[in-house]
DNA sequence: AAACGCTTCAACCGCTTATAA
DNA sequence: CTTATAAGCGGTTGAAGCGTT
């Protein structure tokens, strides 16, 4: 394990974390008998108040190790072991929507924990994905986006800025059904080819500022409707209900489209234009519908 | 059997966010 | 409103285990 002593920030100077600075804290992997102490002391007394736990336990740790081995590997609701086909494609559809909000992701697989999943992720998921051709980050085919991307950068043959060439879509294959469709999805969204919008963002706690209609329905949600969002994609049948309940109780025109969007050109789309993330939460839900 | 390289995953760190005083 | 403290999060590390040579 990590030597203690070895903490030091960029510019070299020491730095204390104060929880764990005392002399006298143990670190490293936990005994089985620390392992029965914190297992008993929270069944006793509940979780919580972590920083005073140790003390109170009787154990020679600090309070952010107390509640890690509590939280990632004592619980009892945790489900250890081989991670299921369907847990994958979930992890899979989660990160595709999320990106690395672990904590978010785990909170919608039962009994995995952050740690878990982000260490399932970066050891056998994205090397799956990038060995299959597509980007972990972006869930987008790797050489694909790179030259879609450079085509697009000396293109300016359309008079909508956020469109597409139609020369680059016909190139891409994308049928002329589709191709108006670009048309009509970009203009009326105003959806801007360089994005910005990180996935991440569609998160309540971390706007995005991009003009986009998933974008812009999960910006306007509050928890719970964001929370009833998440579970609509673990069960795929309830999406669409979900949308068109929202739709009759929102006026908000950029809505009322939703359920008519054609989805699988979304997905086309943004892997086209290259603006990979703003497009990736309708790429996201395309594959759920 | 030994040496080496690779993979896995528990645990730590620093930072951010939430809450209390 | 400001400051201090606690909790939570994501990135990273490195020991242990495993496979290969």
């Amino acid at each position: 394990m990590r030597n203690p002593s070895s903490s030091s920030s960029s510019d070299g100077t020491k730095k204390i974390t104060p929880c764990c600075s005392k002399v006298g804290i143990k670190k490293g992997p936990w005994t089985p008998e620390e392992d029965e102490i914190l297992s008993n002391y929270i069944k006793r007394e509940g979780e919580g108040q972590w920083r005073t736990l140790p003390k109170r336990a009787g154990l020679l740790r600090c309070g952010k190790s107390c509640r890690l081995r509590w939280m990632n590997y004592l619980r009892p609701s945790i489900k250890r072991g081989h991670i299921a086909p369907d847990e994958e494609d979930l992890i899979l559809r989660l990160h595709r929507l999320l990106g690395n909000r672990w904590s978010l992701i785990a909170g919608r697989i039962p009994g995995r924990t952050d740690n878990e999943i982000k260490n399932y992720w970066n050891t056998r998921l994205r090397k799956k994905l990038i060995s299959q051709g597509i980007n972990p980050t972006t869930h987008k085919p790797l050489i694909f986006n790179q030259v879609v991307h450079d085509q697009l950068a000396s293109s300016s043959s359309t008079s909508n800025p956020n469109t597409p060439s139609l020369e680059i879509m016909e190139e891409a294959g994308v049928s002329s059904t589709h191709q108006a469709a670009a048309t009509n999805f970009t203009t009326n969204y105003n959806i801007p080819i360089d994005g910005g919008f990180m996935m991440g963002s569609l998160l309540p706690s971390s706007h995005g500022h991009g003009h986009n209609c998933i974008g812009d329905y999960i910006d306007n949600c509050d928890e719970d409707t964001f929370s009833s969002f998440l579970d609509s994609l673990v069960n795929d049948d309830d999406f669409m209900n979900h949308i068109n309940e929202q739709q009759q109780q929102s006026s908000v025109s950029s809505y009322n489209n939703i359920g008519t969007i054609d989805w699988e050109f979304a997905d086309v789309l943004s892997t086209k234009v290259g603006s990979d993330d703003q497009h990736g939460a309708a790429a996201s839900l395309n594959d759920q519908l």
